[in-house]
RNA sequence: GCCGGCGUGGCGGAAUGGCAGACGCACAUGACUCAAAAUCAUGCGGGAAACCGUGCGGGUUCAAGUCCCGCCGCCGGCACCA
């Protein structure tokens, strides 16, 4: 047969889509399988190779499930509200959903033209307003759960984007969308509680079945500690009122050895205590230099220990009453516990530092190391520690210091997370708007739930405005409203929420795609979720993931849905590089667009491509030389037509036969797609070898390629005679079975070691008993050679492994 | 600094502790062709050989790319987080 992918790759997408031959039935009596990828964000660009790769893992999946005979979910959608789309609009003067549905068509015809087995009946858009508004109605939920609240702080702000970022959008101190600098700002910020879910997100981990490290990733920025937070008192030295101050510690253990507290330099109880504070300048000049720093110079440039004494108060240790200096430092964050440290120097390198710096003395309560060096962090005896010193073990000490703290009442036991709340709004016009209300009377109220969606308004300007406002606070008729409680004069909420929102619990609408009474029909929820396997990018663990995770969970707490976690299984593609090694962009000239892929080597190529270039999870750089390799393959594979011969089936082939269906089946389910390519590529060199193959033969190799090349094996399928009504397909055939007694050669070559050197190789029956495989190898006339004149110490025999002869 | 992952031919990469380099690319030679391309066939870690070879140094084992100890390098994440 001729290969002619141009033609045959249209027919059968056509063919595929008229007889939705990949529609999901809602509740079918087959057993279910969702399989998802990260729907796209659909950008001018159109399609990149990534996306192919990205996909192509539980595309060949679904492929494989439906032929084992599962009800299989594989939908696609786009994730279409954000700021390129808005930039673009404002570069053309175009609306943002003109552009963004014009991208859409664009990108769903670069996906079929991939032959994506997509079910394109539960396609949908999250900016368009049959979506959105089940986005507002979560949201709603949220806010009267108690989940949304908005505070006063300072924010990472992207002068480039005129926009607020969330800590998950500025990572680095750089704006995601932009890469420029991030600066700190005062604003006011709608935050959604995910710090209330930090338990729920670290605890789900243990049950679902994420790469080791996701998990990692996603426990080290939930960053949970354990400690102790005690109460300092802080007075002034001339006598008079004396205050509190908090602080917490995962070294309750040390508390003997506090020789100083620092404070941040914002931390409000300096403020309290201006009058008795007598270098009030000072502390007012250091502030004001932190100041000038943003978060990233704070913590990113690891330097020399500054601070300032503050002199005219000071700090009494609870444990033993003795009377302590008060800095503030600006190695002490106000974001993070209580915004002030028991300083120990002896046993914590960062106050060590600081005491040598400023000549503050050193009390060493744990036995070990070498104090006059560095701060010892390990374990050891306690010393100078009153009680404690009858314990050696950290975990026994810190125990008795935090029972004897609650005792006292100065002190308890207290958690402590790294990850903060999401900042949960942007001031630009493409996005979900904020159904809130903000009445002078009532205060913040939610649009009522019958009144969504909330329409996002027409708009001529999408500037945002230099004031840091979003351009929807420039449209009066949308401003002005009633409050829904009392009916009197207010105004709507302007922020538009951030681009993370619709992909947060869009998995659940793929469920039920069109319903216009709920987010998702709850029976239809039951049927397909979870997810059974997600997957997805190594950059969105951290924040699509968490994200989407403490949405499910928080709809799970309300009743909304079946299970706390969306995703079962979780996995990830490595890039693909540039043929130069580098990674993909524009200005470096390297991209690949799939399309010409398509046109000049066929969907089937790419796809068979892009499985076999290199270990699924790895990075790996583009090759066009190797993508002609593949469609060679799959020439030869066209070719096999030609030699298909009738007659009996030769029981050597058989066994490889068998093995490579056994070898197909495993390395596709382990994600380990370039062995399972390359077990047919040595199938196939056997078939031409032998110059001829059964019919048989021939259909179960292309029903184990179909998965990667489905063109091809339907167009072959069909010239087989085995669709005669144009709908019987292949993709949707019943996978090829094996037989464990048929995987296993009746002979093996095995290798002779002498003293653990291959000397030779042997032929044996599969189960051959010791005596006889050795007196076989005793043959081998190399073997002989090196057994000569020697004493024979030790005979090896690992049946079907190898035989070693010890000799001295 | 802490936490993950990785290090194998010219290249992408294979190897439940059991013949290192499957499969593919590139390359070489041959066939076909007036010729080239395509295709097909053969070869292809280094070394004349003994042997030597999986980042480096040790170790365990009959046997180590794989396990253990100590280093080096690269990639990703976190980071004055108390």
């Amino acid at each position: 047969m001729r290969y002619n992918f141009a033609k045959i790759e249209p027919k059968w997408q056509k063919k595929w889509e008229d007889a939705k031959a990949f529609q999901a039935v809602d509740f079918s009596e087959k057993k279910k399988w969702y399989g998802l990828v990260e729907f796209p964000y659909p950008s001018g660009a159109g399609m990149h190779v990534g996306h192919i790769k990205a996909y192509s893992s539980i595309e060949v999946l679904a492929r494989k499930r439906r032929m084992q005979g599962y009800n299989v979910l594989f939908p696609i959608g786009f994730d279409s509200f954000g700021l390129p789309a808005e930039n673009y609009a404002i570069k053309t003067n175009t609306h943002p959903h003109v552009i963004t549905e014009k991208n859409i068509v664009h990108f769903s015809d670069q996906l079929k033209k991939v032959g994506f087995s997509f079910d394109w009946d539960r396609e949908f858009a999250t900016s368009r307003k049959d979506y959105y508004k089940w986005t507002q109605w979560i949201f709603l939920k949220l806010f009267d759960n108690g989940l949304v609240f908005r505070a006063k702080t300072l924010v990472n702000y992207c002068p480039h984007c005129k926009v607020v970022l969330s800590n998950e959008d500025s990572q680095g101190g750089k704006c995601d969308i932009c890469h420029s600098d991030v600066v700190q700002l005062p604003k006011d910020v709608w935050y959604l509680r995910i710090t209330q879910y930090a338990d729920k997100l670290l605890y789900g981990l243990d049950d679902v079945d994420y790469p080791e490290s996701v998990k990692q990733q996603e426990v080290s920025w939930i960053g949970r500690s354990t400690g102790a937070f005690v109460d300092f008192t802080v007075s002034p030295d001339k006598g008079g009122n004396a205050e509190k101050l908090e602080i917490y510690t995962t070294r309750p253990d040390t508390l003997y050895g506090v020789t100083f507290m620092v404070a941040a330099p914002e931390h409000p109880i300096l403020d309290g205590m201006k009058d008795s504070i007598t270098n009030w300048k000072q502390i007012e000049e250091y502030r004001a230099e932190c100041a000038k720093k943003t978060e990233f110079e704070r913590t990113q440039l690891v330097k020399d220990k500054t601070g300032v004494r503050v002199e005219g108060i000071h700090a009494v240790n609870p444990v033993n009453g003795k009377e302590i200096p008060l800095f503030i430092a600006d190695y002490v964050m106000m974001g993070y516990g209580t915004g002030a440290i028991m300083a120990v120097p002896a046993h914590d390198q960062r106050d060590y530092d600081f005491a040598k710096a400023f000549g503050i003395d050193i009390i060493q309560v744990i036995e070990g190391g070498d104090i006059s060096k560095e701060a010892y962090t390990g374990d050891g005896k306690m010393i100078n520690s009153d009680f404690l010193n009858a314990y050696d073990k950290k975990k026994d000490s810190i125990e008795a210091m935090l029972n004897w703290l609650e005792e006292k009442g100065i002190g308890h036991k207290g958690v402590q997370y790294k990850m903060k709340d999401w900042a949960f709004n942007r001031q630009r016009y493409w996005g979900e708007p904020i159904p809130l209300v903000h009445c002078p009377v009532c205060g913040t109220v939610g649009v009522p739930y019958d009144q969504l969606p909330l329409e996002l308004p027409e708009v001529e300007n999408f500037e945002p405005g230099t004031d840091g406002q979003s351009p929807l606070a420039h449209i009066e008729s949308f401003v002005n409203c009633s409050c829904p409680k009392c009916g009197g004069p207010a105004r709507r909420e302007t922020d538009t929420m951030p681009q993370w929102a619709g992909s947060s619990w869009y998995f659940l609408r793929f469920v039920d795609a069109h319903n216009d009474k709920a987010f998702a029909d709850r029976a239809k929820i039951d049927y397909w979720m979870p997810v059974d396997h997600y997957n997805g990018g190594m950059e969105h663990v951290t924040r699509h993931l968490l994200y989407s995770r403490f949405w499910h969970h928080f709809l799970y707490d309300i009743g909304e849905v079946n299970t706390p976690e969306p995703y079962a299984k979780r996995s990830y593609q490595g890039l693909i590089l540039g043929s130069d090694g580098e990674k993909m962009s524009k200005s470096k000239g390297n991209v690949i667009d799939p399309l010409d892929i398509v046109n000049v080597y066929g969907a089937d190529a790419l796809r068979t491509y892009v499985m076999f270039m290199g270990d699924y999870g790895s990075a790996a750089p583009w090759s066009d030389e190797s993508l002609k390799g593949c469609k060679r393959f799959l020439d030869r594979t066209a070719a096999l037509l030609d030699i298909m011969k009738d007659g009996d089936e030769d029981p050597e082939m058989e066994i490889k036969v068998h093995k490579t269906i056994k070898k197909v089946s495993e390395d596709i389910e382990n994600m380990k797609f370039n062995t399972a390519i390359a077990a047919l590529m040595s199938l196939i060199n056997d078939f031409t070898k032998k110059g001829e193959i059964s019919r048989f033969d021939l259909i179960t190799f292309i029903k184990l390629l179909s998965p990667f090349a489905p063109h091809l094996t339907e167009e072959m399928w069909e010239e087989l005679g085995e669709n005669p009504d144009g709908t019987t397909f292949l993709t949707l055939s019943a996978w090829p079975e094996y037989d464990e007694a048929k995987t296993v050669d009746a002979t093996i070559e095995i290798g002779v070691q002498v003293n653990g050197k291959v000397r030779g190789t042997i032929r044996l029956p599969k189960d051959c008993e010791k005596d006889a495989a050795l007196s076989a190898a005793k043959e081998d006339p190399n073997v002989a050679k090196f057994l000569e004149g020697k004493t024979l110490v030790k005979e090896v025999y690992v049946p079907g492994r190898i035989l070693n002869f010890v000799v001295k």
